[in-house]
DNA sequence: TTAAGCCGCGTAACCGATTACGCTTTCCGG
DNA sequence: CCGGAAAGCGTAATCGGTTACGCGGCTTAA
């Protein structure tokens, strides 16, 4: 088996230019209809394509979009990536562009962020969507930024205006606190992290209390950090009886814990998560949560980088709306 | 910000030839420990970096590894391939190489298929792994055979005999069956697909039954299709005690199913998933599952095409070893 | 002392596409 | 019937690297 046909053989082939058979393949430059009908038509007989690296380095880009995010932890998978990728996938299907995923770690190792860094600069990629959350996001976007590529960011970043899928974290706080409030709980709980303020405020303000009226556990977002904040909860603050968890991984970790100990939900303890991935209503009880569509998400952040693609210059910030989910847990 | 630096104009600052700025970067070709040094120090210095395109172009190939899977749906993500995801990345980061992904869909439609194979073809990757699964993963394997193009599988194909990471489903589905079998189960049940013929094998041989002894119901890799499994069994043979299903997903919309109707785990029906997905286990009840050890399948993957990359060929398959997890739903 | 060999590096020919430019032909209005 | 515009295509420069080859200088062995 030979090797691949260049496009000067397939040219010569055919009895035609280079520049012609190029022609042929870019909508660009004049060609004739019946010209090009016959190239492709031989090409795809003939098993021409042109060679992908030739054609990016000629064109100065490649069409490839990268995704970069802060990688949770190497033993757990993380599902709200899961959730978004699969909306980022579909909206790329739909544009015939590949994606290649970058995870960075979430304590960014200087080794770990230069190689990030390195592809972003070296024109891997012709635009890329950075998901907000570790310190590491930051460096990506000036990275994109001083370099003129195109980039979206998926959730809130300091001092970033526009090219932004925002989440509308506080709002959906709010909503779980207000709900926690109307229902009659009166010892809320909130299990988060430090990069999770926006949640926290947003819950009490649904609730009506100040921030520190409220217990608070320490969590990231893991099933174990969920199940280790319920004890931490039962044993300092046994009163507790409504809980709103930063995401439904913790959220899940907390309720299989509260169970068995013998805890009723939502009888005892009411939980609300956060993200609304899909496991999460298959549980029993099935768990409310504050539902960001990160699906449709994944796929607002994939157009709105092709608007950019497609020259539109920076964008302003879009915001998804969320909405409580109630389920049986609450 | 003007354009970046080229190797010629970097080459000139530094007063070497561009050859020697190439060898500086790429580890063949002879070179003085010192110019390296200082070339490398000055490029870090200066921002240079050589373009990434021009470079694959030259060397006939990019490094890249390509991951295709068969999309089970666009409405539901895929755990099973979130958790061989996981162990991919792993390992291609201590390679320093990157990903990217291709979902197919399930029922290969023609033109998405057209699309994979070719970019099989256009040279994108230098290997690429292929999760088994539709009939679309048989076609990709030979466009990569046919292109010389170093592939890995994951999981069993019909005519291969190499190059493959297996699962080994038929014995994790015997150790299944024969478990419910010493545990005085009476009535079995099967629900998985046409996909998963082994595991129903496994599962009657651990049983010491015929295959048409048992009872059957359809699943895909949906939790809904595993709540409609339940209702079918329940429906038509309200006899059954324990049930092994195909895969997480089914399994926990089975036992959803089953709770909400009010059927106690195990006491009434016992279950038994499939992969070990990470929240099987949080589930109340955890569910008993048989891993495949899917983190370490993707790594065994990357390593496996990491051979073949370093050029040895076809390699011999490998089989992974799974386990029955029990937890409390069996 | 000299031939052989290696080391370190530069020159220039590639890799396989795209595309600016120019040439021929056709079309059309005046 | 003529001039200019536009259509259709070919030639060759270009993208930014890699690498075969060659050359001078230094080391080593005879």
């Amino acid at each position: 088996m030979n090797r691949k046909p260049t496009i000067k053989e397939f040219a010569r082939l055919l009895g035609v230019s280079t520049a012609t058979v190029s022609r042929a393949f870019n909508r660009t430059g004049r060609i004739s209809e019946a010209t090009r009908q016959r190239i492709v038509a031989k090409a795809r007989e003939l098993g021409y394509q042109p060679n992908i690296h030739a054609r990016s380095l000629s064109q100065g880009q490649s069409g490839a979009v990268g995704l970069f995010y802060p990688s949770i932890s190497d033993e757990e998978p993380d599902y709200f990536l899961t959730e978004i990728l699969l909306g980022i996938n579909r909206s790329l299907q739909r544009l015939g562009r590949s994606l290649q995923i970058h995870p960075f770690p979430f304590q960014a190792s200087a080794e770990a962020m230069d190689a990030c860094r390195g592809r972003i600069q070296d024109g891997s990629f012709s635009g890329i969507i950075i998901v907000a959350g570790a310190r590491g996001s930051q460096e990506l976007v000036e990275a994109a930024e001083s370099n003129g590529l195109a980039y979206v960011v998926v959730g809130r970043m300091s001092g970033l205006e526009g090219n932004a899928v925002l989440l509308d974290n506080e709002r959906g706080a709010l909503l779980a606190g207000t709900y926690f409030r109307n229902t009659g709980r009166r010892h809320p709980a909130y299990i988060g992290g430090s990069l999770d303020r926006r949640k926290k405020r947003g819950f009490c303000k649904g609730l009506g209390r100040a921030e520190d009226e409220i217990v608070v556990a320490e969590g990231g977002s893991s099933f174990r950090q969920g199940s280790l904040a319920f004890e931490a909860i039962r044993d300092r603050h046994p009163e507790v009886d409504c809980v709103l968890c930063a995401n439904d991984v913790l959220a899940i970790g907390f309720v299989k814990a509260a169970l068995s100990h013998g805890l009723r939900i939502p009888a005892d303890i009411a939980v609300v998560g956060f993200d609304d991935i899909r496991p999460s209503r298959y549980m029993t009880p099935a768990l409310s949560s504050v539902s960001l569509r990160l699906v449709e998400i994944g796929e607002r952040a994939v157009e709105m980088l092709a608007r950019r693609l497609g020259g539109e210059g920076p964008v302003r910030a879009e915001t998804v709306e969320c909405d409580l989910i109630l389920r049986e847990s609450s």
